[in-house]
DNA sequence: ATGAAAGCGCTAACAG
DNA sequence: CTGTTAGCGCTTTCAT
């Protein structure tokens, strides 16, 4: 019966057509059935169902689209290169399916644009743009969100029609101080991440912190980045100078766990002893922190909440009238969280 | 004068037909221009395109990939956490965008398997599906090579309707054995990766190298694995156990980057030089390797050219009758390369 | 060079 | 419960 279908011969993928004609049916029929919508008896939603499963029926997700008039469909920016954005995507594609819907990326890397990706996911009409970590300007945002609602995660902003979702990244760092300040540091420096995403918030939140506990006069920041590189070479400059005014550090706060990784290194190949001579904290929880062999103490972002926040935000334009007057989008900021491992410690007593 | 069109007031975006009515040409004209092939006077051109930017009009890539006949997407799925595939990814992005073709991504994380990114480019209907270092069977790829041509990157299979795109792994770990001999290492011993792809041709590289060199009683492997936690914790077995029989090793070749970073970090901690003690080799050439601090001698994987034969295979495979008798598909293998940084030297004399 | 008409595979109104 | 009809936005004959 089935060798009589044309698609049998040739390379042709079975259609909604091919299934109803199969099965005796409408193709609208058919339809009601794959979608597990009412309309449609027992009998034939069995029936159905068995010639479509014989078949290897699967529905055009791209015809589907078209005709829907509501866009299912979350498209993600993000930057291929940055492991953070990797775990990200992670924890949205979870996000996303748990309430239905689906997910399309478009990646960003060393010659291909984040415009280019974003560009490539307008064009595809998915129904709202998640970028991560974007670097487009503001204005150049609020056009995209003219076009198309916007989420941004892990980007300080507030623009029209565009939601933020990001790590409340001062407490993180006022969370690091404190845990070492209880274990009993004073000469607490600061690596910072210089104008990356979320540095000025960091450095602010390192600031207030000492100056809460009374240490102002120990405040430290030396330049870093969001590398390992940046760490390194930061480390290696605290080494070679003297600092006759703060003293030796006792504890080093990264910007990240890239750069604590570059501090640690650095540390150990000049013979100091983690954590017994130098503490040391990241930021981010990365797969790097968690490796038995690294056990970094580290601030957690809050992956799976910055997804599913994200993911709430799309849902809302999506389902919200986007006629409704243009306004600056909601500014979501969730807590991070201190993990302590094996990097801290209370500051050797004859240093 | 665009005022009065619909799109205008609501979130709707302009399709071909508005711009068609706003030039005042039919739709099949606009096609025409916005494609760029032949049959549009240079005057009807100019003013179409001048109103499609005035409009900023977009085709909808959903509608036109229903549309054509042939499919110019190219579906690869990836596991999201793996940065040796995030590298791919940029590398096949730019190998695709350079012959003209879409690339639609989809990932594995945990909570989504390698099956369900595979199903979900399926349903967009993708021309080919790319898969990198595939965990499914070669069964499994067989199946789906009959519905879709199927192009696998970094995994060793001859599979019916699969082409194969590799590195040369056993020529890379000869090349590594081959610079340790020259810098006079003996006691050369391999991390190895395990079960994972491309570690049995690793382990088989090296040792018909040192048995090239007669360096037969030498061989020496230790389980490691494909993360810097496998590396550490072979390093750390190899420092407790004594090996009389071998001696302490002068030189380690781990499976990959991850792995000797974990070998070297445990070396340093232990308080070994590298590489005046002992000398150490990566495999990928990772973003890790590069990082200053670390600088890691390895063997290159050739990610580009990988990137490029891949996206050849499904053109090929793409420009090809579909119905061609289906066979086991070609195999291409690529040579990595040695690059010498700073963690390799000569042994240490009085070792 | 231009336009009319058909249809890709699907869903959504509306009839029966 | 089932089928018919009418598109989604685009490309593609085929006329003109």
């Amino acid at each position: 019966v089935l060798a009589t279908l044309n698609f049998v011969t040739g390379a042709r993928r079975p259609t909604l057509a091919d299934v109803a004609t199969a099965a005796g049916v409408s193709r609208a029929l058919v339809s009601i059935v794959i979608r597990g919508v009412p309309g449609a008896s027992e009998a034939t939603r069995a029936r159905v169902i068995a010639v479509a499963d014989e078949l290897g029926y699967r529905p055009d997700q791209r015809a589907r689209l078209l005709r829907q008039r509501e866009n299912r469909v979350l498209g993600v920016a993000f930057d291929v290169r940055r492991a953070f954005h990797s775990d990200l995507v992670g924890a949205l594609y979870t996000a996303a399916e748990a309430v239905g819907y689906d997910v399309v990326l478009s990646g960003v890397t060393t010659g291909r644009s984040e415009q280019r990706a974003v560009t490539t996911l307008l064009d595809e009409r998915c129904g709202v743009v998640i970028a991560l970590g974007p670097t487009a300007s503001r204005a150049e945002l609020e056009g995209l969100a003219r076009r198309v609602p916007v989420v941004t995660i892990a980007r300080r902003l507030r623009a029209v029609g565009v939601d933020t979702v990001r790590t409340a990244d001062a407490a993180g760092l006022r969370d690091a101080v404190d845990h070492l300040v209880g274990l009993g540091h004073q000469r607490i420096v600061h690596v910072d991440g210089g104008k990356a995403p979320g540095a000025a918030d960091r450095r602010r939140g390192y600031r207030d912190a000492m100056t809460r506990h009374g240490l102002r006069d120990f405040i430290d920041v030396v330049g870093g980045g969001d590398t390992e590189e940046d760490g390194a070479r930061a480390t290696a400059g605290l080494l070679a100078d003297l600092r006759p005014s703060l003293g030796r550090p006792t504890a080093m706060v990264a910007f990240n766990d890239a750069c604590a990784l570059g501090v640690l290194d650095t540390l150990l190949r000049s013979g100091r002893n983690v954590p017994a001579q130098v503490s040391v904290i990241g930021f981010d929880d990365s797969r790097l922190a968690r490796l038995a062999h690294i056990d970094l103490t580290t601030i957690a972002q809050p992956i799976d909440g910055l997804a599913r926040a994200a993911v709430d935000c799309a849902l809302q334009r999506l389902t919200t009238d986007p006629v409704a007057a243009p306004t600056v989008g909601s500014d979501i900021e969730l807590p991070p969280w201190l993990i302590v491992r094996s990097t801290t410690a209370a500051p050797s007593t004859g240093a």
